[in-house]
RNA sequence: UCCUCCUUAGCUCAGUUGGUCAGAGCAUCUGACUGUUAAUCAGAGGGUCGCUGGUUCAAGUCCAGCAGGGGGAGCCA
C-alpha cells in the first residue's frame, strides 16, 4: 500500500479506505484496552496519533514499540475520540521497521538541552525543535533562490577552490595534495608548491564575491549561494569554520540601491517564513518563551513572531558611521563610563557592545550603518570624496551584529589599484579582477549575507551551531 | 586566542559552612487503570559523584593538572 504522509494525512478527512503511514514513535501511552503512539515522520511538526485496539492486536505486538523505534502501519482514519486531533488512525496493521532500545536510545519524550542534542547530531532531527529548524532551513534556502529568480538574478556558482587569499576576509584552510611528513622545498626551503596540484597554492574560499563581480560585469545581476569557510580559531556562538553565504552583486547600483535591496531580501525572506512556516515558528516562539520563562523581563527577548513582525513592518535605520559615533560618544553609558571600550575618537572600529546599543537600545530596529573609516574596511570598497571614508554597509540586527556586510565596490581603475597597493593586496595574482575596471567598467554594489546568521534571526536560536546540522568549529568535526 | 562558569543515575537537576550524601523528577521494567495527549497511580532495577593526583581522621563538597562542554570578548558573515 502507497504510504501517505502524515502532513497529507492530517488534512484528510475520515475515511473508510485504510492508508498507510510510516514514521518514527515519539511517545506510546498504554491502558487496559486501548493503547496511543504519537508517530512523526518529519513531514510536518505535528504527529499523527496511533491508535491501537488491544483487544484486536495483542500488546506484545507492541513490545518493542519504544520511543525511537521505526513502524508502519495501517488502518482507517477516523475522527478523533479524544481531543488533541481531528482525525487519528485506527490500526488493524501494524509493523515494527526498527527498533530502538530504550536502555540506549538517547532521545526521550522530554526537553533536552541543546547542548546535550548538540553532541547527539545524528539524531537530533529527530527531535521538535531542530526538525522545524530543518524545515526552516529549507524553505528559506528555496525562498532565497525564488527572491532572485523573480527579481532576475542570475545564480552564479563560485568556486569553492580558490588560489588567492581574495580580499583577506579571514584565515584560510588550506587544500594541498602534496605529503605532509615529506613536504618539497624550493632551494630557499620555502614549501615548493609547483610540485601541488594545481602548481600553487590553493585555498577553501572565504568569500564568492570578487568572482561574484566578474559575473555582475556582464550579467548585471547575479548572486551566489555557497559554501564559504573561515579558519578563524573563533568560538563564538555566531561563527562557523564552514558557513554559507549569499552574495548578491548588481551593476549599476550604488550604495543606496544595495542597501535597497538588502532591506527587501530580509524583508521578503521573513515574510516567506511567516507565510509558509507558521506551525514551526509558533513551535519555536513557544520553545524560545518557556526557555526564557526565568528570566528577568529585561533580559528576554521579544516574543519570536512578533519580533519578526515587527522587522518587517518597520524600515532599518540608516545612518553614517560618523553619526553613530556622534550617538555613541553622547550616549548615557559612554558618559557613565559603562562601555568596556569608550568611544572617543573617530577612526576606531565598532565593538559588539556598540552595535548593540545602536540596534537594542537606542534605535530598536535593525540599523544600516555606512560611510565607515577606509582604514578598517577591505580594499575593494568605492572611496568617497572625502578621502577618509568608504561606501562600505553593514546591517545590524538585534541579538546577531552584523548580518550583512557590503559595500558598493571601487570601479576607478588607478583607485583600485592605488589601494591594493596601501593595503598590500597582491597585484600579480589578481590581475583579472582589475582587468574589469580597465575594459567596461561601471559603478556596482553588493553584499554578503551569512545565512546561518539569518537562521538565528528567524529561528530565535541563540547558537549559530544549532542552525546548521553539522557544525564544523574549532576542534569539532564529529559528524 | 583571552576571560569566566559548568561536569552527580540514560536525561534534567538537588546535594547548604568537608562528617548516613549517594537523592528527586522523567525514562526503563512490573502491576493497576474502558481513550490517552511529555497520561496517571503503586513498586522495582539503575551511579566507582568527568579523569588523575594532592590536603585531611574524613572530599561529590577544598587545591592542582588534564579532558569535555557552556557563556562573553576579539576576528567577522
Amino acid at each position: 500500500m502507497k504510504r501517505i504522509e502524515i502532513k497529507d494525512a492530517l488534512q484528510m478527512q475520515a475515511t473508510d479506505e485504510a492508508i498507510n503511514v510510516r514514521g518514527w514513535v515519539r511517545t506510546k501511552r498504554g491502558s487496559k484496552n486501548v493503547a496511543f503512539i504519537a508517530l512523526n515522520d518529519g513531514s510536518t511538526l505535528h504527529n499523527l496519533q496511533l491508535v491501537v485496539n488491544l483487544d484486536e492486536i495483542p500488546e506484545s505486538a507492541l513490545a518493542l514499540v519504544h520511543t525511537g523505534a521505526s513502524v508502519s502501519a495501517t488502518g482507517k482514519l477516523v475522527p478523533s475520540a479524544g481531543s488533541g486531533q481531528a482525525v487519528e488512525l485506527a490500526v488493524a496493521q501494524i509493523e515494527l521497521l526498527g527498533a530502538a532500545n530504550p536502555d540506549e536510545y538517547p532521545l526521550q519524550p522530554k526537553k533536552h538541552s541543546l547542548e546535550f542534542l548538540r553532541e547527539k547530531a545524528h539524531l537530533r532531527f529527530r527531535t521538535n525543535t531542530f526538525s522545524a529548524i530543518a524545515r526552516l532551513r529549507h524553505a528559506m534556502t528555496f525562498a532565497i533562490h525564488k527572491f532572485f529568480n523573480d527579481r532576475g538574478f542570475y545564480n552564479i556558482h563560485s568556486p569553492i577552490i580558490t588560489g588567492s587569499d581574495a580580499e583577506g576576509a579571514g584565515e584560510m584552510f588550506q587544500v594541498t595534495t602534496l605529503p605532509l611528513k615529506t613536504i618539497p622545498l624550493t632551494p630557499e626551503k620555502d614549501i615548493d608548491f609547483s610540485k601541488d596540484f594545481f602548481g600553487k597554492a590553493a585555498n577553501l574560499t572565504v568569500s564568492g564575491q570578487l568572482e561574484a563581480e566578474l559575473a555582475a560585469l556582464a550579467l548585471s545581476k547575479v548572486y551566489t549561494f555557497g559554501p564559504t569557510f573561515r579558519a578563524e580559531n573563533s568560538n563564538t556562538s555566531r561563527h562557523l569554520a564552514e558557513f554559507w553565504m549569499i552574495e548578491p552583486e548588481v551593476a549599476f547600483n550604488d550604495i543606496h540601491d544595495n542597501m535597497d535591496l538588502a532591506e527587501d531580501m530580509l524583508r521578503y525572506l521573513i515574510k516567506y517564513a511567516l507565510d509558509n512556516c507558521p506551525d514551526d515558528l509558533a513551535f519555536l516562539a513557544r520553545r524560545l518563551e518557556e526557555e526564557e520563562s526565568g528570566r528577568k523581563a529585561e533580559e528576554r527577548s521579544m516574543e519570536l513572531i512578533a519580533k519578526l513582525k515587527f522587522v518587517l513592518e518597520n524600515p532599518f535605520e540608516r545612518i553614517t558611521y560618523t553619526e553613530a559615533i556622534e550617538i555613541l560618544k553622547n550616549s548615557q553609558p559612554n558618559r557613565k563610563g559603562k562601555f568596556n571600550y569608550p568611544v572617543n575618537e573617530w577612526g576606531a572600529d565598532l565593538q559588539s557592545e556598540h552595535e548593540r546599543y545602536l540596534v537594542e537600545k537606542h534605535f530598536k530596529r535593525p540599523v544600516i550603518l555606512t560611510d565607515y573609516p577606509k582604514k578598517i574596511k577591505a580594499f575593494y570598497m568605492k572611496q568617497n570624496e572625502d578621502g577618509q571614508t568608504v561606501r562600505a554597509m553593514d546591517v545590524l540586527f538585534p541579538g546577531i551584529g552584523e548580518i550583512i556586510g557590503g559595500s558598493q565596490r571601487e570601479e576607478n581603475y588607478d583607485k583600485l589599484l592605488q589601494r591594493m597597493n596601501e593595503m598590500h593586496v597582491p597585484i600579480e595574482t589578481m590581475w583579472w579582477y582589475l582587468e574589469t575596471r580597465k575594459f567596461g567598467t561601471v559603478p556596482h554594489a553588493g553584499f554578503g549575507l551569512g545565512f546561518e546568521r539569518l537562521m538565528l534571526f528567524i529561528t530565535g536560536m541563540g547558537n549559530i551551531r544549532d542552525v546548521i546540522p553539522f557544525p564544523r568549529t574549532p576542534l569539532n568535526l564529529e559528524f
